[in-house]
DNA sequence: TTTGACTCTATAGTCTACTACAGGGTTTAT
DNA sequence: ATAAACCCTGTAGTAGACTATAGAGTCAAA
């Protein structure tokens, strides 16, 4: 597919494909003869991976660090590939730590609304927390 | 506390504490007689938590959201409090799933590595995504 | 008391991640 | 065959989140 047809798949507008193009994080399958981008199902799965490690807070140039972090005997050694897989899996730890903590407090915020029963003055987010 | 030491306790430096100030995310408790900024305890968990929610990838804005998210009668109704609260705890659950795939297959790549079996040539990120 | 560290406001600059032209060629439907 | 819709490169502009600097006042230790 042509780059209007990916862009309307993923909902990334035109330029921001070609602007991660330059930035590396996603190449074209190939060219038609005219200089068109060309684009298949693996390029949609890879601007679906972007868009879900965006909103967990990846920057582009992590998620271009993931995109590549691959298990081929000659591209990367064994060591370091385990090294940053496990520095990755130890900072999505976190993420979903923080996460965990967050979603108690805002049920605590929640239910302390309508239907709980403590006093409504101590409800804020940071109050909530320190009760989590 | 002075702003000098706050940012010493907290990691952010003091433009970027004046700065937050500025987007109504970190008011100081009060100001000395000369117009120095004082801080407390509060500051420094309400810092801390400005600190996470960026970690997890939410916006200064939605922060700001966050942080001003408090039942209390007289500030928000009891239905917009539920409302915001609840949309965002739908955002957090999203954000966990999604965190969760990723942690999979990072898990999935750093087995294939050392130890693991599969065919090494197979195992990037997306592959393991697929496979989870 | 004066020197150095700290603080103030206000403004300008930087970095990341887009987004919008300009000026031109290519495809496709009519 | 000719518009309309699409694509190309290259460059410039924007929004969010800082970061740095200028020019001036304040505080604390020697």
């Amino acid at each position: 597919m042509r780059i209007g047809q990916l862009s309307k798949n993923t909902g990334f507008n035109v330029e921001t494909l070609r602007y991660y193009e330059n930035l590396g994080l996603l190449k074209p399958v190939s060219r038609t003869e005219s200089g068109y981008r060309e684009y298949n199902g693996e390029s949609l799965k890879q601007l679906q991976f972007i868009k879900q490690a965006k909103y967990v807070g990846f920057s582009l140039n992590e998620i271009s660090e993931l995109l590549t972090l691959r298990v081929e005997r000659d591209q990367h050694s064994c060591r370091d590939v385990k090294t940053i897989a496990e520095k990755k899996i130890e900072q999505i730890d976190n993420k979903i730590n923080e996460l965990d903590k967050m979603r108690k407090a805002l049920h605590k915020i929640s239910d302390a609304c309508c239907g709980g029963s403590e006093p409504a003055t101590s409800c804020t987010i940071l109050n909530a927390l320190d009760g989590a």
